[in-house]
DNA sequence: TTGTAAGCGTTATCAT
DNA sequence: ATGATAACGCTTACAA
């Protein structure tokens, strides 16, 4: 009965008495194909227990129906809830999601690229921020051309366009905007002395854009920024923990911490709380993402909402229906400050 | 110069002055080459900017080198974790990652695992919990074998084995035993009257053996469970929001709660706070998971700790080398309850 | 060491 | 409506 290998079109079409043309046909439905055969090939497929070569039918076919989507790692939330978006639009087009993770290594960013294009996904999508070096921005819009000629696209989702004349979707959200806007909720709050927590990496786009909102905020009131209150560390819970002890031993003085994302406000509460530092009575900290469980942390933080799951299927959606659009695909999201009980207004003693 | 299609073997050869063959021999690696054709391919290959068609190779060469992982979510934070470690693994064997998401619906996670035999997986990778349904299981089994028969292999992940002869990779964690224990130790502080929120779907393999675990520890020491106290709900935060809002109003006068999942104990911790009840003074929470986040609530959760990320690990580290172990392949990992501030005393009144 | 030819499983083209 | 044949891009005998 069943020899080792699987069954393929052909002992689908013996099975059926058929030709594999047919067999083609009826699977793919895209020729008719009279009721008694296509019965017949039916039976077949489901004794042989058959199931079509995806491989074999994206080589002559051309499209493999794959999207792409390489992400820093599957467990930061907002990367998650991109992911989702992009999973789930990708499925609601008739896609299968290739998933790879670089942990922050821009090298092996550029690596997967490449594993993608061998993988000849339709689209490769880049979640989150990047490297901002000149080098690197080279080297990524030499990427987008090469995709582009193998029919494949570049998509930025969350980071901001590599230069007018690459041919890449970008997706991104107002980093920028919702810094400048929680910042200036913050002074608005009677707050003089902010620190920023998480500036170790200015060339990546997420941290720049997001500072340079911090910083505008306090310019725009004509307000200098203390830079001892601007301080390092990557976008790690562990770094928010350690930057907060460390502005603390220093005495920096500081009334409001503005983290680069909420996951680092995790860390900048738990400092506060372990040094008997009071939130928001003391010192106000406010986070930038809105994860889900923001609003659980204790106290709920204060943060930038951004639509995560919107950024994803937008990224796919333009992506593949690239045609019907402009050359340069270009969404900026909008983000909005999430008040919760993280802040209050300053206490003059 | 450049035409329209993606250069190929033939377009490289074609420029480096050899045959087709040598090409794919310096590419592959996997013969003696001459030094000097080796550079002048290599060059070829630079100029054209070629890159192998990874389906080409795959439908010879007979593997994809890919490995697909079935999951709920992508933002559930045990999900992300088990995935995660997952795509580690894969990624350190060579292998390239699918992933899909079925939300819950058990029907559509049979229409995944179909879709990824034809993209001829190396492994599936089922990531969570599973119906128990007689009807189900069969199915399963069904599948496995058809996998097998295609060279790839089932791996449940979190999820009990589903018969003797069924050739499945099985990586779960003791479900039963940690709830007996972080149930046991509510006992030992106590507690008598022990809520069970999230016993919605007890034919899922999870929720079935969490529910076990809880009342076998009542069981052990000769204590009545009543039935009051065990409430439906799904793992969703709302859920334990909800579940719990109901039994304060019909004061079921629980002094502790278990929660089926981490986040629905999220949920439980709000609605009590909402309600005015001190956590652990008045009623004692726990969690099942310890996902990372759940150190940070409010208070810090009592749960029971799963090796999330060794588990996935060593679901693609087995299936991958199953030819080195026994065929029926059964890992059982250990949990342990972790100790924080959601859990006091019973006080008596 | 290098080249020729066949074949992987599918679909598109051209017949019939 | 159905079938034969070529082609997709690659690797692996087999030959030289």
């Amino acid at each position: 009965m069943s020899s080792g290998r699987q069954p393929t079109v052909k002992d689908v079409a013996a099975s059926a008495g058929v030709s594999a043309t047919t067999v083609s046909r009826v699977l793919g439905g895209t020729y008719p194909v009279s009721a008694s055969v296509r019965s017949r090939v039916l039976r077949a497929v489901r004794d042989l227990d058959y199931v079509i070569n995806a491989q074999a039918r994206a080589l002559v076919g051309g499209s493999t129906r794959t999207v792409a989507f390489i992400v820093r790692d599957l467990v930061g939330p907002l990367f998650a809830y991109i992911g989702q978006g992009v999973e789930l639009q990708a499925t609601a087009e008739g896609r299968v999601c290739l998933v790879c993770t670089h942990h922050g290594d821009p090298e092996r960013e550029l690596e997967l690229i490449e594993l993608m294009r061998q993988q000849q996904a339709e689209a490769v999508v880049l979640v989150g921020g990047g490297l901002r070096t000149e080098e690197h921005v080279r080297r990524m819009a030499e990427i987008a051309h090469s995709l582009d000629r193998a029919g494949s696209r570049l998509v930025l989702c969350g980071r901001p366009p590599i230069g007018a004349d690459v041919p890449a979707t970008v997706v991104e959200y107002d980093n920028e905007g919702g810094a400048f806007a929680v910042t200036d909720y913050l002074l608005s709050l009677g707050h003089e002395r902010i620190a920023f927590v998480g500036a170790g990496e200015p060339e990546h786009t997420t941290t720049g854009a997001r500072l340079n909102g911090f910083l505008n905020a306090h310019a725009t009131r004509g307000l200098d920024v203390d830079q001892e209150l601007i301080v390092d560390g990557n976008y790690d819970r562990e770094s928010g923990y350690r930057q907060t002890r460390l502005l603390l031993e220093r005495k920096a003085g500081m009334t409001a911490v503005v983290a680069v994302t909420d996951v680092v406000a995790i860390g900048v509460l738990a400092a506060l709380r372990d040094a008997g530092v009071r939130v928001p009575e003391d010192v106000s900290v406010v986070g930038y993402d809105d994860i889900p469980l923001s609003a659980d942390l204790n106290p709920p933080l204060t943060t930038v909402h951004l639509p995560y799951e919107e950024l994803g299927r937008s990224a796919v959606r333009l992506a593949l229906h690239r045609d019907e659009y402009a050359l340069d695909q270009h969404l900026l999201l909008g983000t909005h400050v999430v008040i919760r009980s993280s802040t209050a207004k300053r206490k003059h003693d």
